[in-house]
DNA sequence: AGCTTAAAATGATTAATATCATATTTTGCG
DNA sequence: CGCAAAATATGATATTAATCATTTTAAGCT
């Protein structure tokens, strides 16, 4: 028996979380999208889909957070990208009718919406500004992943990280008071995935910089001390 | 005074080549995409725009070839592509409504046309297959972008070197009973740009290569001796 | 809770590659 | 053609980060 299990939620009130792809759709097009929606339970380490394969639909993330990643030949995980609720996965392999080129699995459970490709593409069709607005989403992608491209081959490890660091705490700091903690629960080796580095590495270089107080560690709880500090680190203006 | 001169080129020649982006607009497009058209001769080491400004249309190289790279705030250049006759320039920023977040030198001097960012964007408007046909192309560069942040982040130099050399091969490889030759005008500074490392490194790889018949070096030209053997040193199916 | 397994931490060693220095060759140019 | 500047080549050394080994800590499970 799978732990997934089927649950209900109107994309009328996911799609009005602030800039969601969907935010601006008419509720005519939403209702096209909902139509043959399923939404379900994931949990931690279940997978969404596996690179190599074809798309059959998007996946919206209601709940929960998922990485994306490549695996090279000798079974090294390159982490893409990270994605969270409101984000969509799926959408570049469909758009270029490609097979998935990379994997996503989830790192926090949660809920997951699917929309068939038959009624993804629909609305594509018949929604140019729709269109036009997902179009712009990946040449902006693509700008970013040119830019993520420079960084691994010019930074070295112990800038990527500091790097990594401050643009999880933009990405996943918490609300309030909280807010120099970063929310999210990867663990060494995640993070070495996404900075593509050695697990070890991430380790010493983390406790590294716990030493010159620019975090502190309490278990997989990272909490910036000193953003100042890491962006000297990061050498964002050059040496 | 500039060195650049104005010539010719109307469209539906150029777009007749292969698989252009233009080849199945039909005659009224690709006249509206002439109407304003410009087409001047670059030399090498001339720049066709620079990371950071606005895109105001579109280039399309005629001839010669061109580096794509993105500049690291320490003065490294990393080079994001390259591109040759027949290939578009910019479309990614355009789409994005972004600045350009890279820069664009020629290689190899030839004629580039400028399509006007207005014209350029008037067919997108109202041609959509023209359209899908633009976002299939940024999500399938997405891809290979992808793609290549893992070949980055996880293959040695050695190994980089050794796949790039067959790219190269496969991209640039002379007609007939020369396409062992790789025909691009490629520094070997130009070479470490493209697979992120230092220049020395390169030219020591490359003599090793030499040194096991896998490649020759007659100055600037590169013969692929033995293509099995790279793909060995590139390590396409892990160790 | 207590056992089991996985994750994190730390140390020692090795390997890859960058950097610095200098020689040699090639190219562009007046 | 001949010179200057740039590109290529090669050597010596330093640095970074990977790998391997082991211990310590934390997390998951029944």
């Amino acid at each position: 028996m799978s732990s997934k299990k089927n649950i209900r939620i109107p994309c009328t009130l996911c799609a009005g979380k602030e800039d969601s792809l969907f935010s601006d759709l008419q509720r005519e097009d939403l209702e096209i999208l909902s139509r043959h929606k399923t939404c379900i339970r994931y949990k931690k380490g279940q997978t969404l889909f596996y690179e190599g394969t074809r798309p059959m639909g998007l996946f919206c993330i209601n709940s929960g957070k998922v990485k994306v990643y490549k695996m090279s030949s000798d079974g090294k995980e390159q982490i893409i990208k990270l994605s969270k609720p409101g984000d969509f996965l799926g959408y570049r392999a469909l758009i270029s009718e490609e097979f998935y080129n990379s994997s996503a699995t989830v790192i926090e459970e949660g809920a997951m919406c699917y929309i068939p490709k038959s009624d993804f593409l629909e609305i594509l069709q018949k929604n140019p500004t729709f269109f036009r607005k997902m179009a712009k989403r990946v040449a902006h992608e693509l700008g970013v992943m040119e830019q993520n491209l420079v960084t691994i081959a010019q930074k070295s490890v112990r800038e990527r990280l500091a790097a990594t660091l401050l643009m999880l705490k933009e990405t996943y700091g918490m609300e309030g008071d909280e807010s120099d903690v970063i929310d999210i629960a990867l663990s060494r080796e995640d993070l070495a995935n996404i900075i593509g580095t050695a697990t070890e590495t991430v380790i010493r270089l983390l406790s590294n910089f716990k030493t010159q107080n620019l975090i502190s560690l309490q278990g997989k709880k990272i909490r910036v001390l000193d953003p100042q500090g890491l962006i000297r680190e990061a050498d964002f203006y050059g040496r």
